[in-house]
DNA sequence: CAGTGGTCTAGACCACGTG
DNA sequence: ACGTGGTCTAGACCACTGC
């Protein structure tokens, strides 16, 4: 059984849920138990998670329905590789002992050479119109080596959040001079920076990035 | 049986870490089991809900640990009445049967008197500092009426949420000419502001929201 | 080998909404 | 009266860790 029952029912679920109208009910917890050969538990468990992504929502003694499709839970303060086709274009990388004391000082390292940090700096783009700037300073020793040449892998925040915490600050700001002409922003329009700083599950910062993105509307939304 | 078993637990256990160090390890779901009188899929949901919450997290074969502090979820792009002692001070309070045209867009409802909006002014502070004004408009027919004039309970968008799902697109903008006294920051100086919108489960609009953040650092902040 | 979390089963009772 | 989601039980097997 290579992936759980539980996850397959789901993904199951989320394909036929994708033909049907919005608020249409879907077959009750018990049908489905029985067409699909599990357990109520079991059922019960790809429902919620379909219910805590926005895809469905129940109503008590009536039924489970399928979402209005804007209502899935998105968070676009983070670069997503998957859905939205955005471009990439890494500006630098490289690997350092030392960086900005701040940075040295949020990720709780310090100058003695003991650990060396990536810094990766990208544009991300839509349409080739670039949306934002974003720099990653990475400690790697908390990096597996078969991801360490893999940008996307590398560079995808998305894939640490599992055995991670991302706190993210917002800040009103202008756009640095050294960037203003990349994302083609004057250079005294206001634009949103996001700071951000992972942990590990043991509370240990391990990434600090930020990004500066660009003033359009659409760019930074979240829905939840 | 007035709340659920798995909810008394989760309270209980909640209590219980309070008092323990960062990433010591708790009792055993097996352990809990017994002492707690439950059973493990009941203590399960308990943890499953403190972890995914982020006061605990698992380590597989090995157990399930106290999180860091400062890791808890939390989210501050909607005001908390509960816990970071903010002061609320109401500057406008009606309901009318015609707002602005953009407004009367977002929410779906159309000039015809048939449905009135409740429209609420706030500046939200802390230590006597003003951090943000919040606008509020609200279809008055989704409203309980007996919450209509308790406005803890009127404008806490958090209340709304197990039902709803909300959308806030956040923007750099300078801060309107007439909440700039009030927020004690020049005409000219960027500031972030949230625009947010809750819909019911069926996709309905009901509340379109608005809030001039003060350009302090602390004050947006995502965890997550 | 004993203990852990991850998954799964096949039932059960409840409160509530609808015909 | 019947069907729904919400809760709960008392087991089970698995893969893995640490001793």
């Amino acid at each position: 059984m290579e992936t759980p029952k539980y996850l397959q029912i789901k993904n199951l679920i989320h394909e036929e849920i994708q033909h049907m109208a919005s608020n249409e009910v879907i077959e009750s917890e018990r049908v489905l138990t029985k067409r699909l050969n599990a357990s109520r538990m079991t059922v019960r468990r790809a429902l919620d998670e379909l219910v805590e992504e926005g895809f469905l929502y129940r109503e008590k003694n009536k039924g489970t329905f399928v979402s209005d499709k804007s209502l899935n839970k998105k968070n676009t303060l983070v670069s997503d590789t998957e859905n939205n086709n955005s471009e990439f274009h890494i500006i630098n990388f490289d690997v350092k002992y030392s960086v900005k004391e701040d940075i040295m000082k949020k990720l709780n390292v310090g100058f003695d050479k003991t650990s060396s940090i990536i810094r990766a700096i990208r544009v991300v783009s839509r349409n080739n119109k670039p949306e934002k700037i974003e720099e990653f300073y990475i400690v790697r020793s908390f990096i597996d080596e078969k991801n360490l040449n893999k940008f996307d892998k590398l560079l995808d925040l998305n894939l640490y959040l599992k055995n991670s915490t991302m706190t993210q600050k917002l800040m009103p700001t202008t756009v640095p001079a050294k960037y203003a002409s990349i994302l083609k922003v004057a250079i005294d329009e206001p634009i949103i920076t996001i700071e951000g700083i992972l942990r590990n599950n043991s509370g240990i910062p391990y990434i600090y990035y930020r990004s500066y993105n660009h003033p359009r509307n659409e760019i930074i939304e979240i829905t939840f």
